[in-house]
DNA sequence: GGTGCGGCTGCAG
DNA sequence: GCTGCAGCCGCAC
C-alpha cells in the first residue's frame, strides 16, 4: 500500500463523476457542486433552494445558493432559472431582471406560472425518478 | 474569531 | 393567500 499522508483528495479533478454528495473541502469545491447539480436540471423542470443546496450536499445552506447564483454572470449557461422558492413560489419579483428572464425562460421551456407560482406536482424535478 | 448579511424556509396570524 | 417573525447556514468583512 502506498502510505499517502497528503493523499487525502486528490490529484485530478474527481468531477468526471456525476454529482450528488462530493466531498466538499473549500468554497470553490462546494460552488462547482452546486453548478454541477443545477447542470443536471432538465428543461421543462424546477427546483428550490433548498434542493438544490441538499443535492449539493450543503443541506440547509438554501440562502447561500440564492446568493450563489445571484453572482452568476450574464453569460452564465446554467440553468439559474429553474431554481425557484420553496413550494414552488418564485422568489424573484416580476418587473426585475432576473425575475423577467426567469419568467421568461421557464414559460418557454413550458412551464407554467400562475401568480407567482409553479405546480411542483408537475415541473418539480424528481432527481430519484430518473429526471423524468 | 465575532458580526452581519442574504434571490431561503416553515409556521403562525 | 399574503405578511411577519424566527431559525439555519455558509460567506464576506
Amino acid at each position: 500500500m502506498i502510505s499517502t499522508p497528503t493523499a487525502t483528495r486528490t490529484d485530478k479533478t474527481m468531477s468526471d463523476e456525476f454529482p450528488g454528495k462530493l466531498q466538499n473541502d473549500s468554497a470553490a469545491e462546494r460552488r462547482t457542486a452546486l453548478y454541477t447539480v443545477l447542470a443536471q436540471i432538465p428543461p421543462g423542470k424546477v427546483v428550490t433552494y433548498g434542493q438544490l443546496a441538499d443535492m449539493a450536499g450543503l443541506g440547509r445552506a438554501a440562502r447561500w445558493v440564492g446568493r450563489t447564483l445571484s453572482q452568476l454572470p450574464n453569460g452564465s449557461l446554467l440553468p439559474w432559472h429553474r431554481v425557484i422558492g420553496a413550494g414552488g413560489r418564485l422568489s424573484l419579483v416580476e418587473g426585475s431582471v432576473g425575475g423577467d428572464e426567469q419568467r421568461g425562460r421557464l414559460r418557454s421551456e413550458g412551464v407554467l406560472i400562475m401568480k407567482n407560482r409553479v405546480d411542483m406536482h408537475r415541473h418539480g424535478w424528481r432527481p430519484s425518478e430518473h429526471s423524468g
